[in-house]
DNA sequence: ACCTGAACACCGTTCAAGT
DNA sequence: ACCTGAACACCGTTCAAGT
């Protein structure tokens, strides 16, 4: 499994000492690259969603044939992994660190990661079924070591991070996926009031409808958050 | 768009005056029926996973010409939308009404709905993408009249139930997802210890191999409970 | 080292046709 | 009313080959 360069630490063939110039672009950099591979590839999850999403029209869109990306890549597996990591690159300087008040960081951090994804509307429900790359990563370590300095006993810092975790996730899920068109939105509560005696309560209080979205995820959060801190020693 | 009986109200041709026993098995039923493609398309999800799902393979479970289905079905899309239902049914007599704590009511509520998803590991994930049917909008609404009838305040009710929808929803996948292989986590915990100068304290806490989900999902479950209590009038 | 086209075994869906 | 096969426009990936 390892004849290919396609590997973790290949970071794409240097551009030092470019050859002959190959047909393509004469900036430095070669037709194809990792990098670039990956950028194309966001862009075009970005524009036409995961379906939208194909080994041929990803070679198209970087001008080369379908089969070349399988040199850098191996698999259209590791160009979801790849693209989802890269989707959500934090900022390297973690100015987080050590505020005031630790509530105020954790709420911050989480905030930021929900923003990223929904800039990204595919990545989130991409998030839990994908390997876990260095951004992914990152900002975990993040959201871990702020929870451990504000004092969460190790027992507990282990739920805490996933129950936030969890949060998160299914709260960008939802919204991105729900907070499609009025349309259909209205069209979702009017079958609910055709039905209202079945369901009552969903029709008097226009659940389908109503969605403050950003509200309701502050609030939650601040629930678990005030969960969490009871765990404190 | 309606030239066919493949719209909502269709429930399949009626046993009735079967006419001359079509080449099929000969029980009474039609060998094609909308509640047989449903519950094969469940089987066949629960064996082979979303991607198992193939209209193709579908009507070869069912012994039909591939496109028998398109009769029935409209769309693979509309197959995905009531297995999805179906698989999310839940016992008629609600006998979670009016017991003495409604915390217990919302807690198994919610137990309950989370374990008959993961009962069809492919359906958490599907849930946020799909039309609400009749079971997912049961399950809403018995939700929804539990914590009414509990006191929580109409301003309040819709961020509280899409909070804890948004936490079931996040924890039912993450765990549908993550709970893969052993040899996956310790491969994945093992790059973080390999690289433990960057991630210590995931390395420290073992965020990756220790994962008590059924404990996490119930823990995180009560901070949201009783961030709503607060908000009973 | 890097890229390519032809080919294989699949997809979902349309359509015109069968009973 | 219900089912079908052929056909179209796609997929991901293997492989043997090009430079």
């Amino acid at each position: 499994m390892a004849e290919k360069p396609s590997g973790t630490e290949n970071k794409g063939p240097r551009r030092a000492r470019a050859p002959l110039q190959s047909a393509q672009e004469r900036n430095g950099e070669p037709p194809l690259s990792l990098p670039r591979i990956v950028a194309t590839a966001v862009d075009l999850l970005d524009a036409e969603g995961v379906d939208g999403l194909t080994m041929r029209r990803l070679a198209d869109r970087l001008g080369a044939g379908a089969m070349s990306l399988y040199w850098h890549v191996e698999n259209k597996e590791k160009v979801f992994d790849l693209a989802l990591d890269s989707a959500l690159q934090y900022p390297a300087s973690p100015q987080v660190a050590d505020t005031l008040d630790w509530r105020e960081d954790v709420v911050r951090l989480l905030e930021d990661w929900r923003v990223c994804m929904l800039r990204h509307p595919w990545s989130a429900s991409l998030l839990p079924r994908r390997a876990l790359g260095p951004n992914i990563l990152g900002r975990l370590e993040l959201l871990s070591s702020t929870l451990s300095r504000a004092g969460v006993a190790d027992a507990d810092l282990n739920a805490a991070i996933w129950s936030l975790w969890n949060y998160v996730i299914g709260a960008t899920i939802t919204r991105a996926n729900f907070d499609r068109t009025d349309d259909d939105r209205t069209a979702a509560q009017q079958r609910v009031t055709g039905l209202s005696e079945r369901y009552p309560t969903i029709e008097r209080s226009r659940l389908l409808l109503d969605s403050d979205w950003d509200g309701t995820f502050r609030k939650g959060l601040d629930f678990l958050i005030d969960g969490i801190a009871t765990k404190r020693e």
